[in-house]
DNA sequence: CAAGATTGAGACCTCAATCTTT
DNA sequence: AAAGATTGAGGTCTCAATCTTG
């Protein structure tokens, strides 16, 4: 946008008006978006490899394991998967289409539709959750320590919060 | 979760043959993911509002803004943006369809295609990382500190390396 | 009307196959 | 034969619209 003329220019303007500060920022950011990346569809492939089952699908059976009931309603699953809640019913689509979970309308209030794990579910489920621990200690505890990998969670977890 | 039951049951399983351990790094992962996610489309959502332009398009542009001749071949983006080589060829089809980028054959190898940033494209990079520049600065730098983010970077950088 | 969930259309990426150039 | 790039088919998520219940 602009050419650096004055003998004061210290550099502030690189790359058609953008700062090095900036260009800094932004190479961090992208190795650590590729990196993240890499990361997630290597664990996802080991899992994968032990149990056939998708990303998404695998991250909702290990929600549900923890859940109060081994239930939760739908847009709870959507909003820890981080979809819409349309995303989410398309998730349960497949899940239930396999037979690993149910759908179960709340007695309470009759708007809520609740997904459970079958049977089935409930053992996939815990064998993905096995295989992605045992793939997070060795591809992520075990070269960064426990302690790194808990401090960096609560640190990307804390952000995302401010709307403004 | 559960109910104590032995005096001596040293919680091994918790659930269905997951044990306690697991659980909680599960959990972290959990965390760390959806943050990850959360904090991701924030930052575009920022940028998307003051130049309308797409995620993996907005990685290009910016790679190509800081790229030797503000060109590069197609299988580079495809590796920093982390997708096969067909789906940088999309990417590259929606640049050119949109006038942001050309494609131009090596004279030395014409198997290759270098992606080039058009007059109007090289607008449109300087902008969009100007703005990610400050989403990221406020969004991430502000609460974290520089440092924290740098570390966190490499740390996460280094990851995914391990093929075995 | 608001909240929860679903549907259909559309956008984006991957896999497998193909083409060109080396 | 191998590397780079492209194409077509298929799967996954989003947006907008719709339905039902509160």
């Amino acid at each position: 946008v602009e050419e650096p003329d004055a003998a004061s220019a210290q550099q502030a303007e690189t790359l058609a008006g953008v700062s090095a500060d900036d260009l800094a920022v932004l190479q961090h950011w992208r190795v650590l978006q590729s990196g993240f990346r890499r990361l997630t569809t290597l664990l996802l492939t080991d899992v994968e490899a032990k149990v056939g089952v998708a990303p998404s699908s695998l991250q909702v059976l290990c929600l549900l394991l923890e859940a109060p009931q081994r239930a939760a309603p739908m847009y709870q699953l959507a909003q820890t998967l981080g979809f819409s809640t349309a995303g989410a019913t398309k998730v349960a689509d497949r899940l239930t289409e396999a037979g690993l979970i149910e759908r179960r309308t709340c007695p309470s209030d009759r708007r809520m539709v609740y997904a459970t794990l079958t049977e089935r579910g409930l053992e996939v489920a815990t064998a993905g959750a096995s295989a992605l621990a045992e793939a997070l200690a060795k591809r992520v505890i075990e070269p960064l320590g426990a302690g790194q990998f808990e401090s960096i969670s609560a640190a990307i977890g804390s952000l995302g919060s401010n709307v403004a």
